[in-house]
DNA sequence: TGTTAGCACTCTCACGAGTCGAGTGCTAAC
DNA sequence: GTTAGCACTCGACTCGTGAGAGTGCTAACA
């Protein structure tokens, strides 16, 4: 069977039509609507068509048609049109991340925010990662007698920083006479590079050894860049005024997903790409089962990436949810940006 | 009327059946329980003063009685049991709280996990603050050829960091210089001291003006510590789990009042108490009527507390969040002081 | 005087029958 | 190819009923 201009036409009037109202489409809907010159028989036969093709469900025979995952997939792909985010919202998110905070958690913090008040659905941003991060200075700020701030400032002007312990007794121009020579000898290598360096210049420097080898664990807990990455969401309690979740225990094991970083991980992994949807069952999680993912990325500099990502039902609005994302992907790389260079 | 020992039992009995069942408790199931040697109908007419006393409510004339505010009120004051936490549940905690991460965020956010699990309610932590902070060191470290992070090491061995931005060309020594004569005057001095006389201090040097003015910026900030203590929150689903929650549009408003790092600060001021119980109406957020919230504190050296909260049903298991909390409490303290002195 | 058995009463909850309405599929006519 | 008509289906809602749990009251008992 062929898929003919009437049969999109009038799938995507039941994708529209769905996605505002939650409610299974009738042929006399559609029928009734403006630009559709058919009477709801005529629609009936093609409903009957589209559902034998995938595209459409019917919960029960007296019931409406509802899109399926696959109508959803044809939609993103083809169907939908592409709009640009209108004045008042981009003014909106621009108003929000202009308090010049600085403070890249800050920022993943309010851009979740801010995601998730305009689409009303949930929001999900990490922080930026590094493909390839170099060392450019590592330095030891005293804390206490036995214990020194260890700070590591990275090509992409990315700060890491851990509480380390130092022997007794040295002095703030000791760690900072010390915080040269290891600038010096790391300054340009990746982190991976740097490890290994450092296991020879441990042993070299004797006394210090303790030292380097705390020096060495901070570099492998930072080389496992996921645990360290800031995760923000925000709106957890927007999905919930959706029909679809009036069902407490699906909401609950919604909400248990969302606390946990590792899936949550999964979620955003973007494969690089700019732009992702996931529809439903694309999504591996089964308590996502009717949600669909979608994610961007922004970007610092040449090669520091993270990645934002809504979170809604199924039928969510996706031509609005890419063009916020698309509008919040440049307002935070230039934001960002901006501080680092 | 006076309230005698009999009507205590009766209604400690009843409490601790409803805690467990949530089920409005009948005259029967009281008599029925052990070490109770009385009819249902001698029990139905301490039930009736009771009522009449305030501390019973009855939701329909022929269902059982629930206990009121009131009713918790007198139970965690006078009738509960206190317990000391299982030697299990305290292998738990330290096993989750022994990876030694020595980051507070991850320390915070670790033990808000274990509380959440430990109880099936939801639980707060805030990072430590402290109530008079003075000044130990501060530091400059370049991170791009226009920007700094300033280290802000205090007393407590508490740290806050921020970048700002320095004049072009400033190079390392110069900088470290520049942080030598910083710690010098500012050594000892508090937070709000230390603001006013960089007032002083940056007019005469002049050239730095604009750097000291970045410098007061960070130090105002602090100042409203609020602000900028991390907090962290887990176990957001669990409450859906119960019956309380099974109406989706409070699940969702709970789930908001989350989301507000505001009103989950007002929680967890905790007015320097040890430990506060609040129940129901005596938390002055409307969608948390019927919800109590428990918080105990945790400290770091003499004047450096936090706080950590369990948000769960009015009918939540006193005592045992009490123990959990007593327990945990001693646990942070222990780790967060190890890690700095 | 305190305690208990008995009993009528109340109210919720679960269940089933009946009705309504939205929507379908099919057929026949245009 | 399109449409009107119609019988049919199925969920949502309403109403009535009966069971069950629990109460309050009264009268009897120790």
């Amino acid at each position: 069977m062929k898929i003919d201009d009437r049969k999109y036409m009038i799938l995507q009037a039941i994708i529209d039509d769905y996605i505002m109202t939650a409610v299974p489409v009738g042929s006399r809907t559609i029928s009734r609507k403006s630009g559709v010159g058919f009477s709801p028989a005529t629609i009936r036969n093609e409903m009957s068509d589209l559902e034998e093709l995938g595209y459409l469900d019917q919960p029960h025979t007296s019931a409406g048609r509802i899109p399926s995952a696959k109508a959803y997939r044809l939609y993103v792909d083809q169907l939908m049109k592409h709009t640009e985010l209108n004045e008042e919202d981009t003014r909106r998110i621009q108003e929000h991340l202009n308090k010049r905070t600085a403070q890249v958690e800050e920022v993943i913090r309010q851009a979740a925010m801010v995601l998730s008040d305009m689409t009303r659905y949930t929001a999900v941003v990490s922080g930026p990662t590094a493909k390839e991060i170099t060392i450019k200075r590592l330095q030891l700020v005293p804390v206490t007698d036995s214990a020194a701030l260890l700070i590591i400032v990275t090509s992409t002007g990315m700060l890491k920083e851990k509480l380390i312990p130092v022997p007794e007794g040295a002095d703030a121009d000791q760690l900072y006479g010390l915080s040269k020579l290891l600038t010096e000898s790391m300054a340009g290598k990746s982190l991976s590079e740097a490890r290994e360096q450092l296991g020879n210049f441990g042993t070299k420097l004797g006394q210090h050894r303790e030292l380097m080898s705390s020096v060495i664990d901070v570099l492998d807990n930072q080389l496992d860049g996921d645990a360290s990455t800031p995760l923000m969401v925000g709106g957890r309690s927007n999905l919930l005024s959706y029909p679809e979740y009036s069902d407490v225990e699906k909401a609950r094991s919604f909400l248990a997903v969302l606390e946990s970083r590792e899936k949550l991980g999964t979620l955003l992994r973007g494969n690089g790409v700019e732009f992702t949807v996931r529809i439903g069952p694309e999504i591996d999680i089964p308590e996502f089962a009717d949600c669909s993912v979608v994610t961007a990325s922004y970007h610092i500099g040449k090669d520091t990436t993270g990645t934002m990502g809504i979170i809604g039902p199924t039928r969510m609005d996706y031509a609005r949810v890419m063009s916020v994302l698309n509008y919040m992907g440049k307002a935070i790389s230039d934001l960002l940006s901006g501080d680092r260079e």
